[in-house]
DNA sequence: TTGTTTATAAACCAACTAGTTTAGTATTAT
DNA sequence: ATAATACTAAACTAGTTGGTTTATAAACAA
C-alpha cells in the first residue's frame, strides 16, 4: 500500500527546514554545504533533514567525487497531491452549496 | 507566517489514524465513540488524535448535551495544496521536458 | 437519586525527533 | 605525503509523539 509512503511524504513536509530545503532544489541540485548555508544549524543536522527527505522519496543524491549532489524528486510529491485532491471535491462541493444558499437568498 | 500552519497540517496529515478520520468526516459529523470504533486502540488515544485535528484546524466540534460532534473543515487543506500545487510546475516543466525529448528522438 | 453515556484529565511509558559535538572516512588538490 | 573539502557516524540530550490505564466530569434517563 502506499498508506507507509504518505506517512513519510507528509512527516518530511511538516518541517519548515525540509520545505526550505525543498524549494531551493527546485532551483536546481545542490551539496549539503550549500544547502546547510542558510540556516542556523550544524551541517549534520541539515544532513539529518536530507536523509528524511530521501527515505520519503523526495530527494535522490549522485556521487561526484567527495561530494553528493541532491536532485529533487516529484513523484511522492504528487501521490501526496492525489490524495488532497479527494477532498477538493468535499469543499468545492461546500462552496457551491454556499453559492446556492446566497444565490437564493438575493431572489427573495 | 503560515508556516506553522503548514507544519500542523503536514503533521497532522502524516498519520495513517488521522487520515481514515478526515476519510469518515468526510462522509458526515461524528462523535468520538464512533469515530474511534473501527481502530484497535482505546477511546482516549482517539481522543488524542483528534486535538491534532482539532489544533491543525482540520476538525471543528459542536457541543449537544454530553457529545461533542465532530465536523471536517477544508481550509487547511486547500492552504496544503496550495502549497504542493507550486511544485505541480515543477513536475510538469520535467514531464514536458521529457516529452520533448522523445518526440526528438523520434525524428531521428 | 442512581446509573448510563460520552468525553476528558492525569500519570505514566517506550519510541522517535531534532538538535548538538566530536571524530572519522573518502576523495581531491598541492 | 599532507592538507583541505565534503560528507557521515556515533554518542548524547531534551523534548515530542502515540499509546496505555485509571479516574473524573458532565449531561441525560430511569
Amino acid at each position: 500500500m502506499q498508506t507507509q509512503q504518505l506517512d513519510r511524504t507528509f512527516a518530511a513536509l511538516a518541517d519548515p527546514t525540509r520545505r526550505a530545503i525543498l524549494m531551493r532544489l527546485m532551483e536546481g541540485d545542490a551539496l549539503l554545504k550549500d544547502l546547510a548555508k542558510p540556516f542556523e544549524m550544524s551541517v549534520p543536522a541539515v544532513g539529518k533533514h536530507l536523509k528524511v527527505l530521501e527515505d520519503a522519496g523526495l530527494v535522490s543524491r549522485r556521487r561526484d567525487a567527495q561530494r553528493r549532489p541532491c536532485h529533487l524528486e516529484a513523484e511522492p510529491l504528487k501521490i501526496a497531491v492525489d490524495w488532497l485532491e479527494e477532498y477538493r471535491q468535499f469543499w468545492e462541493a461546500r462552496y457551491h452549496q454556499l453559492d446556492a444558499l446566497l444565490a437564493e437568498k438575493n431572489d427573495e
